[in-house]
DNA sequence: TGTACATCAGTGAACGCGCGTTCACTGATGTAC
DNA sequence: TGTACATCAGTGAACGCGCGTTCACTGATGTAC
C-alpha cells in the first residue's frame, strides 16, 4: 500500500472528525467537545481519534488549527492592496470578525490562556502579523520597532474581540473596532507624506534597519551590528537622558 | 439565634472555602477547582459547599469575585491624586499587575469568555473604570464620550494583560503595556503629550542622517559622529537588492 | 495470474476514575415560656 | 431558672454519570513472488 494511498484513506476520517468537533465546539463551546461526543458526532468509534490525535488534547489543537485555517481559506480573498497599512487594517478587520463570527474557537486560541502558552494557531496568525509589520518598516513608515508594533496591535486587537464577544450582542459597540485599531494604528505608523519626506528619526531608523540584512558590504559585520543596536535605540524613541 | 449570629457563624466556614478553592485556582488553574478538591482542601464536607454557594457555578463566582476583592484591598493604598487622568493610568497599572500576579484568576474574569457573560467581579472592575472616566470628563479632559473611553481602555488593558499572561515569563516586554497605556490615553483624553515624531538603504541614511541634529541625548557625541560616517557611507555607497 | 502474506484504519467493548450533586442525619446553638 | 423545642451549619455516605483512555480484534487494502 502507497504512503499516499494509506494518508488519502485517512484523510477523510480525520476531516470528518474535524468538522464534527468544529460544529460541537461552534454549538456548544469546549465543554461540549468530549471525545465521546466527537466520536459520536463523527460516526466513529473513540480509538479512532486516539489513532488520529494521539490524545484529546492533539484532536483540541487540530480543530482549532482546523477551524481558523477554514476562516482564513474563506476570506483569503484578501490581496495586498499595495498600501502596506492598509494591508494591517485589513488583517485587523479580519481578525475581529473571525473573534464574533467564530466566538468559540475565537476564545479557545486567545482567551483560554494558560502562563506562558498559546495554541499554534495563534502563533501562525502573530507571525502573519509580524510579517506585515515588517513591510511596513520596509516601506518607511512605522515608527517604533516591528516586535513593538506587532505586539500593541496583537494586543489591542484580542482585546476588542474578546470585549466585543463578552458583550450581549444587542449592546455591542462595533465602533470600538475601528477607533481602537485607528488609534493604535496611527501611534505605530506614520503617515504616507509628500514625496521625499520619510518622517522622524525613529520611523528612519526603523525602516533603515529593516534593509539591514541586504546591505551589500559597505560595513564590517562588527559595524554592522552595532549600527543595528544604535538604530533600535532610535527607533525605540528619542526620549530625553542616555538610554536605560 | 440571632441572625448575626448566624451569618458569623458560617462567615468562618465560608472564609475558609474561599481561601482554600483560591489557593487551588492560583497554584492549579481552573481545572484544578473541583467540589471535592476544594472540600477537602477546606477540611469540609461536600454539601456544605451547596448549602453556602449553591453550586459550582455559585462556587467559582464567589471565588473569582473574593480573589479579586482581596488583591484590590491589599492595593487600596491608591489614593486618588487629583489628576483623573493619572488615576486612570495608576488603574491601568494596577489592573496589568493583577493579570501578572493572579493570571488564573485573571484568566477566569476576562479570558474565559462565555458569548454575551462575564463574571460578576469584571462587571464591578469596570464599573469603577467608567467611575474614573467620568472624573475625567468632569474635568473636561475627556475628549470621546465616556462609554466610547471606558470601552477602549477596558479591552485594551484585556488584551494587553492576556498577552502578556501568554508569553513566556522570559520573553515578555513589559513596556508594551507602558505604550499602549499612553496611546490609548492620549488619544482618548485631552492631556496635552509628548508631540508625535513625526526608499533604499541610501535614501533612507539620507533622510536619517537629515534629522541627526535634532535628536535627543540617545546617542553619545562619539557615537552620532561615527553613526554620521556610516551614514554617509551608506548614502553614497550600494543599492540595497531588494528582496521578496 | 493466483495465492499467501503484511499492513493498518477502524471496531466493539470495557476499564476505572473523579466529577457534581443529593439524602438522611447529627449536634451545637439559641429561644419560649 | 429549668426544660422543651426550633433552627440550621455541617456530616457521612452514597448516587449515577460521563469522562479520557485502552485492549484485543476485524477486515479491507495493498504487496511479493
Amino acid at each position: 500500500m502507497s504512503a499516499e494511498k494509506i494518508s488519502e484513506r485517512s484523510a477523510d476520517t480525520r476531516e470528518r472528525i474535524l468538522v464534527a468537533a468544529a460544529e460541537l465546539l461552534a454549538e456548544g463551546g469546549s465543554d461540549a467537545v468530549s471525545t465521546r461526543a466527537v466520536a459520536q458526532a463523527a460516526g466513529v468509534q473513540a480509538p479512532t481519534l486516539y489513532r488520529l490525535f494521539g490524545d484529546k488534547k492533539g484532536l483540541l489543537d487540530a480543530v482549532t488549527v482546523y477551524g481558523f485555517e477554514r476562516y482564513l481559506a474563506d476570506k483569503q480573498a484578501m490581496t495586498e492592496t499595495g498600501d502596506p497599512v492598509e494591508d494591517v487594517r485589513r488583517g485587523w478587520d479580519l481578525h475581529i470578525d473571525f473573534g464574533l463570527t467564530r466566538p468559540s474557537f475565537y476564545v479557545l486560541m486567545y482567551g483560554a490562556v494558560r502562563p506562558g502558552e498559546r495554541p499554534a494557531a495563534a502563533g501562525e496568525a502573530y507571525a502573519v502579523l509580524v510579517g506585515m509589520m515588517e513591510q511596513v518598516a520596509r516601506a518607511g513608515r512605522l515608527r517604533v520597532p516591528v516586535p513593538a508594533a506587532a505586539q500593541m496591535v496583537q494586543a489591542a486587537g484580542v482585546g476588542v474581540a474578546l470585549t466585543l464577544i463578552a458583550t450581549p450582542a444587542d449592546a455591542r459597540d462595533l465602533g470600538l473596532s475601528a477607533r481602537t485599531r485607528d488609534t493604535v494604528l496611527a501611534a505605530v505608523t506614520t503617515d504616507p507624506g509628500p514625496a521625499g519626506d520619510q518622517g522622524g528619526a525613529a520611523s528612519r531608523a526603523v525602516s533603515l534597519a529593516a534593509v539591514l540584512p541586504e546591505l551589500p558590504e559597505v560595513l564590517s559585520p562588527a559595524e554592522t551590528s552595532l549600527l543595528r543596536e544604535w538604530l533600535e535605540r532610535l527607533a525605540s524613541g528619542g526620549t530625553v537622558g542616555r538610554a536605560r
